[in-house]
DNA sequence: CCTCAGTAGTCATAGATGTGAGTAGTCAGA
DNA sequence: TCTGACTACTCACATCTATGACTACTGAGG
């Protein structure tokens, strides 16, 4: 149950409504989560109910009226207990390492190709990330900043976020490089 | 539906009984995967059913029978249309992240524990993976080995392993460092 | 003798996550 | 004028993942 929280942690920067906040979590802003609009909107209403978010509705001219939820002080309190319960160490679960994983048994060439198309997506990433930090910490250094500015918590998540991203990318071009290595080798024989 | 192929590609290591499976999917070994022998044992159930993998009795004295499990050709032809649909990109999704996020409205001494003891793990896990690399690799330098061995998807996930818990440990070190200064600032002023 | 750890597995259910389809209006461009 | 994209949100369902509770036998150690 940590979806939960993370639209907690996400409504701390300030009142959002569902579609901005399901737009925060698409590819992209959401380096420490992922969700899709739907999934949001049921969890905005449950934490609703339980009084954790409140919202008030915006009305808006030549577009739909929106809500705008906030976290309350329960939803504060909730936050805190959930940060001082242990949480079980994350791992990989990459649908990319299982098919690495089996790259002995299964076509190479197609291997090569997603590891290289997910490569992409990491530099790509990593860019939008960096950009991310960039507009975080304004005109500021980041020493200064992590050491004076207000909300580093998003900061934070988001350095993880290029450095996972980075390592990723290493790894499949070096995955590739081993391959096709490996593809020639055999290719000679 | 990926556990189904996760079960498929470690198996591609030679017979697993279910019981030796969660050995492999509990803590440790399964540098890509993560499951719950029940999990597991569904899974293999289902497998037979489809055919993906044939199991066959072992009758042991003085402990309980069991099935040992390979992959058949089925299976293998699973494996390869697995690899070819492309898979969207992993993220980290890690309860920890969000913490950090929230770090700014939360008890900073919680969370400076949560990450020590995160570092710890990840250390552990680094040793942990390097003593399976060794183990795979042999007498054999690693160059050497990635060029010419036999069965390297499983070095190859371990070197993701290794990395990925690095970067971890480095996060959460670093985290801690920041969280640590900005305390003592604040206590300062 | 009793307890605890290990081997080998089953059953049932709860909880979390993902996806397809649909509503309803606005606005810009071909 | 029609199409497609954007804002804003809802309903229902499917699938995937996790957990608790159990059975049954063996062997080691106190």
């Amino acid at each position: 149950m940590a979806l939960r929280h993370a639209v907690l942690a996400a409504l701390l920067d300030g009142e959002l409504s569902g579609y901005q906040l399901a737009k925060a979590f698409d590819v992209g802003v959401a380096n420490f989560w992922y969700a899709q609009p739907q999934q949001l909107y049921a969890e905005l209403t449950r934490l609703e109910q339980q009084g954790l978010v409140a919202g008030r509705e915006v009305v808006q001219e030549s577009r739909p009226n929106k809500r705008l939820f906030h976290v309350t002080d329960a939803g504060l309190a909730e936050l805190e207990a959930f940060t001082a319960a242990s949480a079980k160490p994350a791992f990989v679960r990459d649908d990319l390492m299982v098919k690495v994983q089996a790259a002995d048994s299964v076509d190479t060439a197609t291997l090569i190709d997603q590891l290289t198309e997910r490569a992409e997506i990491a530099r790509a990433r990593v860019e939008l990330f960096e950009a991310l930090l960039r507009r975080l910490r304004g005109d500021r250094g980041e020493e200064d900043f992590l050491r004076h500015g207000d909300r580093i918590g998003p900061y934070l998540t988001c350095l993880r976020g290029v450095a996972f991203e980075q390592e990723n990318r290493d790894w499949c071009l070096r995955t590739v490089a081993v391959l096709e290595e490996r593809r020639h080798t055999r290719a000679r024989n």
